[in-house]
This record gives structure tokens, C-alpha cells and sequence, in this order.
DNA sequence: TAGCACCAC
DNA sequence: ACCCGTGGTGCTA
């Protein structure tokens, strides 16, 4: 028998705890007094899973915001191994779970002076105790609340899904005066290209591309690529979305436990799986009918409350634009705003707002004339008057991504507003390769935009986790409430989210109600 | 498993 | 033809 003391280096498992101490595993039943001790994790959300209250250190989180860019999405690695290869350069050695949980342990005791060392250094201590270690726990909290599922509303969408499917399917057939998988973009470019003649209009790096670009250009020429187009759109909804949400839901709760990863991505994101709820349709017409199917339980509500423009204003504050800090001051248009500078009149339509807007987001991802007049469909000289035209307005805004991308040249890195940070290889951004160093040049603009605005989120999910967060995604939180609290609580909430940080502009927060998303 | 395609923010 | 940022997933070959 032993004790758990605190700063003790742990793990649950199966009911059974483990501590590292002296070169030694420990283990034994758990215990409830074991949980109410400040423990050293590898993996918090593993002890918060368990019941562990109060974690000091989290060796995996802190990795992480030391170097993010180890997406473990882009990889089978499991963070033991990665983390065992780059610090101590060894290999996993054993795969049983007993034999992993000591390895993890002794990886905290080896490493966990260093890390801490390194993250005072950067400044980060806080962000790994204040802002990744309780978001764990929100997390945890999000994944057991699971979110409801309609189950009988998707069954019947999948069968209208399905018969519309099969009508369109002959349709092609007839079209195509064959049959063959549509699936198949080999088989499809053959059937277009060959036996239809029409004119291929790009290439991909096997052959002629069928994407969307691609199929919506023929359906000017050739009634088939149309109905390919609906195909697609059929097809990926009840696929991606129908049948594989059904699979996942439990048949006890009715409900669907998606998974998030707290270091899915490079910028401060969390990305979510089984099933990724955070790319549930809603822009066509199909998608928003499978959004239905997510309903809340009986006496709950949903509130869902989204961050308005969160990244544009991020991008005002870190830039201090004088005329884009006054847009938001004063909640202007800011997508009309843009457009008038980009066409120097007033009255805008709603193509030319649509035209602003895609200008604010491409100068969010790190804008080139050539992407801009893909992304519009215009002349790459008429993209670049656009860019011209938008910093000659915006000055600061101009002046700030110079800065960042001088900073990132010099420092080898770009940050947050909350520090945290994004390595930027100087071989990659000083890259004699024009190709390589603007694309290093658009992730140093993207990420100090991008990983504020999830800075912002994750202040936002530890102070509205009483609330029952069912679902986050990105700028937006889901919380499922008692129907009679609805009031109340989307007040709170949306109070509590605009004030997570002080910013030269304010933050807003749009809020919605609803017994589905 | 790579490549294509496509869903979201 | 080319990357305008961050992801996850289903399909074919």
C-alpha cells in the first residue's frame, strides 16, 4: 500500500492508480482521497477522464505549446512515441497498457523540469496552467455530455437521400450512355473527357480534374455534369454525415460522444473526430436538413452563442488599423466597408459585399493576387488593384503583416495574444523558393490571427463550462440547458464571452435558441 | 496508403 | 498549373 501525495506523478487506469517514485511504478485500487490530490499527468484529460480534480502539469500539453506543429491528426505517432523519440530518442519498447502507463510516467518524472524550464522561458507557464490544463477538463466535460441525435428523422433522411440517389444515378447513366462508379474520379474523367469529349479544364496530378471548379464550368456545356454535381452533394451528406453519425449513436442514450483533440492543429485549435462535429453541413439547403437531426433533450434547449467576426477583430487589435478599429467601435459592416474602399462608392450590392468579404478573409489566410482571383474568378491583374486598393485603406493593417513577417524572419517564431506560439523555420521563411516562402509567409499572417481567436474560445469554454457545453466549433460554443433557465443563461453566457479579454475592439457575440442546431 | 474530393470555420 | 489559412472523412485504386 502507498499514499498519494501531492505533485506525485500519476495515472488511472481501470480503476487502478499508478505513481512514479524512485525508479518504481506503484500501483493499487483506487481510492476516492486519491482524487483530491494535485497531481503530474502525462495526459489530463486521461485523469480528468478518471475523476482527477486538480492537475499541476501535463507533459503532452506542454510539449505541445512548446512546438504545436506535431498534429497528431497528420500522423499514426501516439504522443508517447512521438514524445519518447524526440526527447529521449527511444522507441516504445512495450505495447501493453501496464507497460505504457510506466513509460508514460517515467517520461513526466525525466521531463517534466525541462519543460516547465522551457515554458517559463517563453513566457507560457500560464497558458499551459490557466488555459490548456482546464480546457482539458472542459473538454472532458463536452465528450461526456455527448450531444442527441434523431434518430428516426435521420432514417427517414437517409432513405429520401437514398432514393433521390438512385434517380439521379440513372439519370448519369442515361447521359453518359454507360454505367460506371460515378465515385471513381478516373472512371468519371474518362467518361467526360473521353468518351463525352469534353475539354478537360485542369489537371491534377494523375490525370484531368473532375472537382467542383471543374464540373460546374461543363454544366454550361453538357447536362450531365450537373447531375454530378447533385450526386456528389447527395452523396457526401448521406455518407459522411447520415450513415456514419448513425453508427456512432449510442442506442441506450440516443446520443452521439464526439471527440475533440486539443492538439490537432498548429495554431491553437482543437479539432474534433468520431464523428467531426465540427464540419456538420449548413451552408446548402440538404446540409441544413441533417443539422435537424441534432435535437435536445427533452426539457433542454440549446443556446448557441458565436463569436461575431471574431477574426477580423483579432486582426484589428493586433494591427491597431485606425479605420479597421473603427469599423468595430462603431459595429459597422465591416464586409461593406471593404467593399466600398475596393469599389469607391457607396451603394454596394449584394455581389460586391460578397466581393469585400472574400477580400477580409483573404487577408486573413495571407493573401496573393493569384489566390484572390481564383477564389473571386477574376483577372490576377484586377485581384491585385483589390489588394492595393484594401491596404492603401487599410495602412495599418499593411504595416502590421510587414512587422510579423520581419518578427518571424528574426525570431523564427509568431504568437498570440495569449503567447502562445508557432515555430516559423527560418530556412522556410527566408526559403530562396518563392513558392515556400510565401506560403511560410501566409501561415506566420493566418496563425497570430487564427490562434488568438482560439486563445479567445478557450478562455470562453472554462468560464461557461457550468453551462453544459455540448459542442465547440471553433468560434461558436453549444450549451444544452433546462428549457426554463433559457433566459438567465443566454444572458450569462453571452456577458461572460464578451468579456473574456479587453481588446481595442469589442468583442460580440451573437446568440441563438433553438430545441435543434 | 496516396490522391481526390469536399464538409466546416 | 500553382497554396488562400486550419482541420477530418469517405471513396477509389
Amino acid at each position: 500500500d502507498f499514499e498519494i501525495d501531492d505533485f506525485d506523478i500519476v495515472e488511472i487506469y481501470n480503476n487502478f492508480v499508478y505513481k512514479f517514485k524512485d525508479g518504481i511504478v506503484y500501483k493499487r485500487v483506487l481510492k476516492p482521497e486519491d482524487l483530491e490530490k494535485r497531481i503530474l499527468a502525462f495526459d489530463s484529460k486521461s485523469l480528468f477522464k478518471n475523476n482527477a480534480k486538480f492537475i499541476e502539469f501535463d507533459l503532452v500539453l506542454a510539449d505541445y505549446l512548446v512546438d504545436p506543429e506535431f498534429a497528431s491528426n497528420k500522423s499514426t505517432i501516439e504522443p508517447i512515441e512521438y514524445i519518447l523519440l524526440k526527447y529521449l530518442g527511444q522507441k516504445l519498447n512495450f505495447k501493453n497498457n501496464e507497460q505504457i502507463i510506466a513509460q508514460k510516467l517515467k517520461a513526466v518524472y525525466l521531463l517534466k523540469d525541462e519543460l516547465e524550464n522551457e515554458l517559463k522561458n517563453l513566457e507560457m507557464e500560464k497558458l499551459l496552467k490557466e488555459i490548456e490544463i482546464p480546457v482539458s477538463k472542459v473538454i472532458c466535460d463536452i465528450e461526456r455530455n455527448g450531444i442527441k441525435v434523431d434518430t428516426d428523422y435521420l432514417l427517414h433522411l437517409k432513405k429520401e437521400f437514398e432514393t433521390n440517389l438512385k434517380e439521379i444515378e440513372k439519370n448519369i447513366y442515361e447521359l453518359a450512355g454507360i454505367r460506371f462508379n460515378i465515385n471513381s474520379p478516373k472512371q468519371l474523367s474518362d467518361v467526360l473527357f473521353n468518351k463525352l469529349k469534353l475539354k478537360p479544364i485542369k489537371k491534377t496530378k494523375t490525370g484531368y480534374s473532375t472537382d467542383t471548379e471543374t464540373l460546374l464550368e461543363l454544366s454550361k456545356i453538357h447536362p450531365i455534369a450537373k447531375k454530378i454535381l447533385e450526386y456528389r452533394e447527395l452523396f457526401k451528406l448521406k455518407t459522411t454525415y447520415i450513415d456514419s453519425i448513425l453508427s456512432l449513436v449510442n442506442p441506450i442514450t440516443k446520443r452521439i460522444y464526439p471527440q475533440y483533440n486539443q492538439r490537432g492543429t498548429s495554431t491553437g485549435r482543437i479539432s474534433a473526430f468520431n464523428p467531426n462535429i465540427q464540419t456538420i453541413p449548413i451552408k446548402s439547403e440538404l446540409g441544413r436538413k441533417i443539422r435537424k437531426a441534432f435535437i435536445s433533450d427533452e426539457g433542454k434547449i440549446f443556446i448557441k452563442a458565436d463569436y461575431s467576426q471574431i477574426e477580423l477583430r483579432i486582426l484589428a487589435h493586433l494591427s491597431e488599423d485606425e479605420n479597421l478599429v473603427y469599423a468595430f467601435l462603431n459595429d459597422f459592416d465591416v464586409h461593406m466597408a471593404t467593399s466600398r474602399i475596393i469599389f469607391q462608392k457607396d451603394d454596394i450590392n449584394d455581389e460586391e459585399r460578397r466581393v469585400g468579404k472574400t477580400i477580409n478573409f483573404a487577408i486573413i489566410y495571407g493573401i496573393s493576387p493569384y489566390g484572390l482571383s481564383k477564389q473571386l474568378n477574376i483577372d490576377e491583374n484586377l485581384a491585385k488593384q483589390f489588394i492595393e486598393s484594401y491596404f492603401n485603406y487599410y495602412k495599418g493593417v499593411k504595416m502590421w503583416i510587414e512587422e510579423t513577417k520581419k518578427f518571424a524572419r528574426e525570431n523564427g517564431f509568431v504568437k498570440t495574444i495569449l503567447n502562445r506560439r508557432r515555430i516559423i523555420p527560418k530556412i522556410g521563411i527566408n526559403s530562396q523558393n518563392k513558392v515556400i516562402r510565401e506560403a511560410w509567409e501566409r501561415i506566420c499572417i493566418n496563425t497570430p490571427v487564427q490562434g488568438s481567436a482560439s486563445d479567445i474560445i478557450k478562455i470562453a469554454m472554462i468560464r461557461t463550462n457550468k453551462y453544459n457545453i455540448v459542442l465547440q466549433i471553433h468560434d461558436e460554443l453549444v450549451f444544452e440547458v433546462d428549457e426554463n433557465k433559457v433566459e438567465t443563461c443566454s444572458k450569462e453566457i453571452k456577458e461572460i464571452m464578451e468579456n473574456v479579454l479587453n481588446l481595442k475592439v469589442p468583442l460580440k457575440v451573437d446568440v441563438e435558441i433553438g430545441k435543434n442546431l
